[in-house]
DNA sequence: TGCCAGGCCGGGT
DNA sequence: ACCCGGCATGGC
């Protein structure tokens, strides 16, 4: 246990010191950063931008507008993000919902429960265990760490974390290994992101360069006790 | 050209 | 409780 807790404090500072500052989620709103969280999965966040970008020049950007343009335009605004048909869906599905339970207001959302509003969030069509966390997270500002692809490949391939570890494996690991706190979970996530995109490709085995590379495993290979 | 990108759903075993 | 096909665009 207390050697998987080394390995990520240490690479919480390597990562930091090779990047820096990675300014994760510069949404505008906490609602902008919601529709992102959606809208970018399984896709570049390029595409999202452009996406993003579409929805606020069309002043479909907040709970209320967003809620009254029809499906099919929706889906056309959203084109670029890919399964846009599927996406549109989600993000009515989200909006209703939000305007349901929080009158609209991530603010008010913002004020719940995290452990009950996690389970309320995955109930919502489209949103899975990471678009919850996402939201919670870069959304609402809760503790709660965000696990993806590049996690997970990080975390396998430097042999923290087994193959077959599933989501809430992972985020366990991650967050009974290190203290709650918003700001450095948001940090740590963006690390993993840049650090996968970086060095730790799929397909190649070596990460060259890889500011982890010198790393030890933690002790006992991949068991997280 | 093929593979990949900040997943999730629904139906089948 | 897994496993898998489907969803779709844009960049390298």
């Amino acid at each position: 246990m207390a050697r998987t807790k080394d390995w990520l404090a240490e690479a919480y500072r390597r990562l930091d010191d090779a990047y820096g500052d990675q300014h994760w989620w510069p949404g505008e709103t906490p609602f902008e950063v919601a529709v992102g969280a959606i809208l970018t999965q399984n896709a570049a966040w390029v595409n999202v931008a452009q996406a993003i970008a579409a929805l606020k020049e069309a002043d479909a950007l907040s709970p209320a507008t967003l809620a009254a343009v029809p499906l099919g335009r929706l889906a056309r605004l959203i084109r670029s993000s890919g399964y846009y048909n599927q996406k549109a869906r989600k993000l009515k599905a989200f909006v209703a919902f939000l305007r349901e339970e929080f009158d609209g207001r991530m603010e008010a959302m913002a004020e719940a429960e995290p452990g009950g509003l996690r389970e309320k969030l995955l109930a919502v069509h489209g949103i899975g265990p990471e678009t919850a966390d996402s939201i919670l997270l870069y959304g609402c500002g809760f503790p709660v760490f965000v696990v993806d692809a590049y996690t997970r490949r990080v975390l396998v391939r430097h042999g923290v974390a087994d193959e077959d570890a599933g989501y809430d494996e992972l985020k366990e690991l991650v967050e009974t290994g290190m203290t709650p706190d918003a700001a450095t979970y948001n940090q740590f996530h963006a690390l993993f992101v840049r650090v996968g995109k970086d060095r730790c490709r799929p397909r190649e085995p070596r990460c060259a360069g890889c500011p982890l590379e010198p790393m030890l495993a933690p002790e006992g290979g991949v068991s997280s006790r």
